[in-house]
DNA sequence: CTTGCGACCGTTACCGCTAACATAGTGCAT
DNA sequence: ATGCACTATGTTAGCGGTAACGGTCGCAAG
């Protein structure tokens, strides 16, 4: 039986039977060629690649990871675009990923564990050959669905927890306690909180968890706290600023849970006239690049975002680190953040 | 011939098939159940989805996908992720794409045409239904593909130009007259220019271009002009800021091409105690949130990014605007965005 | 003159799902 | 009883590629 594709229809969508056709030669002697497999003369191979291009042929890779059982997807699933930080970590995934084939797709659960169990189910759904995601907590449903997807997971940002497959981040809790030590250090000792309220921000709760924990061991109660949720961070970051200090008016010390509201305060008290950092020290977390035009650098640490993405890309690629070491999976990569004491927290 | 899956190998990802033989019904049934498509009575609905959920089965949509030549992804291609302009586009069209059961598919092209058209490629492979894409200029393989592709394709944020089929946004060289004549009125005549040395940022160029043009029917020149690429805007345009301002000394205006580079610039001259707006003038570009923190607010004009978002995603979904208006390809939508005045240009 | 082998290209049988059509049962008016 | 409309389910034939294997041809070695 020989099939033949009707000329009629010039707007068809081409398939590889067009490309055939033009070159004069089988359609898998065509798929060999632009995939660049197996062996093809030199000849055949431009007369193929020249009828491709002429026609304009795009491949179909719905059909060819249908056959091959092979996908050049991974899923990264985040909560949110508009901090800043998981942009930052996109980047060192896709820069690392970049020569390896393979190719992120982004998808964002605005912190919600349904949005993210919906956004997995989908992903999954085109049968990704890995999954990155941040964070260790997950609806039951969504653990169950990478643990049976039989693909690479890493789960980025936070190791305090126990992950699926391996995971690659930083200890939240540590990086409280280490910035409550540093504090209580410089000597202050009437310290406030000021953070986001979202529930389901665990990072943040961690943080603050392993905080408390350090002051608490020191003796010394945290003296306020306030909490908000949406809005411009810089904006919120002023007014909560305004309304713990005039609520608290001995609080020596502002604990911010992200450096953008922490920019807030700190532009607050320079309008303020308060004296920073000897009247009041300030710290925020992440070391996001906004702070380096501030008129004085805010205390904070460094969330190893580039590196989380770097790490987690390597192990679902299945490349070896700089160092040669392989990740095989279900291990542990723990980054250590850098605390940056900057103009915030008066020298000892 | 009876078919049979080998139970042997309890991680073999599973199929219609597994459902439908733990269902004991067609797979037929079973995507039918599944899609919600076609008549299925109560009771053997309820046993196939207890099945389906059981066994944790995951739809494969790449089979799906090809079988019925339908795919359910919206590609949308972005020059850049840490701008905070663009996600917010992305914010329109996903919240406007959420319940028409299309999903977005994000790819960056950092600024360059190559890297554009290699993403494009990338999604037409996956046969996407329909194309969101930034700007009016692409390579030309990427204009064959995009016209080849049969699928709706909006252009969006500018409207300068020609698009392929539908356009979204703004008219940059308007906004840029708009803005040198709100300039003028207030009376400044010595205006410098501050941007991005990007050559690929095309909507800068066209905002400068619609500026200079409405001062030099003023007659009035551009005293200097400031360009930059790379690092933090923020710390960018602090320093722009002051070397101008040293550079040209009797210059009482600055026009940034974009808010977070307005926005050092504001900080700057605030810590420089250079009296804005009488001193010297300053106006951004962008509306950004951001801006709402600052101690001053900085004129601006909004760019309609969350309106650009959403009336694209209306096109290539195909939906009524709320107007009731239906877009079926073609047409071009013109958007104005509103000027700020703020606090940084004097009043007349 | 065979034989063997590598280079090159074609044939066949799927991948997992769905459109389209076919079939069986059921109730109801004729 | 007969036919018909309608519901609920099954059967068949692909979708557009690719893995795996088969064939052909030219040429050097036996």
């Amino acid at each position: 039986m020989i099939k033949t594709t009707p000329k009629s229809d010039p707007q068809r969508t081409l398939t590889l039977r067009d490309v055939s056709e033009a070159s004069g030669v089988s359609e898998m002697t065509v798929s060999r060629v632009l995939r660049n497999r197996g062996d093809v003369s030199e000849a055949t191979r431009e007369r193929v690649l020249e009828a491709a291009r002429k026609l304009g042929y795009v491949p179909n890779k719905i059909a060819g990871a249908l056959a091959s059982q092979r996908v050049n997807l991974v899923g990264v699933i985040i909560p949110s675009l508009s901090n800043m930080v998981f942009p930052e970590v996109l980047s060192g995934i896709s820069e690392t990923l970049e020569d390896t084939g393979l190719q992120p797709v982004v998808g964002v659960t605005n912190y919600s564990p349904e949005r993210e169990e919906a956004v997995l189910y989908e992903m999954l759904s085109w049968r990704p050959s890995g999954v990155i995601l941040a964070g260790l907590e997950h609806t039951e449903a969504a653990q169950a669905m990478l643990a049976r997807a039989g693909i690479p997971v890493v789960e980025i940002m936070d190791i305090d927890g126990s992950p699926i497959d391996s995971a690659v981040g930083i200890s939240h809790r540590r990086a409280g306690r280490q910035m409550a030590e540093a504090i209580l250090a410089a000597g202050y000792r009437n310290i406030a909180f000021l953070g986001t309220m979202m529930p389901y921000d665990h990072r943040a709760r961690k943080r603050l968890e392993g905080f408390e924990d350090a002051l608490a061991r020191a003796g010394v109660p945290l003296v306020d706290r306030e909490f908000y949720s949406g809005g411009s961070a810089l904006l919120k970051g002023r007014e909560m600023t305004e309304a713990v200090l005039h609520r608290s008016p001995k609080v020596d010390f502002l604990y911010y849970s992200n450096d953008m509201i922490g920019a807030g305060g700190l532009l607050y008290c320079l309008d303020a006239g308060i004296d920073v950092p000897n009247r009041v020290g300030l710290a925020g977390f992440n070391g996001v690049e906004l702070l380096d035009g501030l008129p004085r650098r805010l205390a904070t640490m460094d969330a190893c975002r580039l590196e989380i993405g770097r790490k987690a890309a390597q192990i679902v690629a299945g490349i070896r680190g700089s160092d040669g070491s392989l990740t095989l999976g279900g291990e542990v990569i723990e980054l250590l953040p850098v605390l940056q004491l900057g103009d915030t927290i008066r020298k000892i």
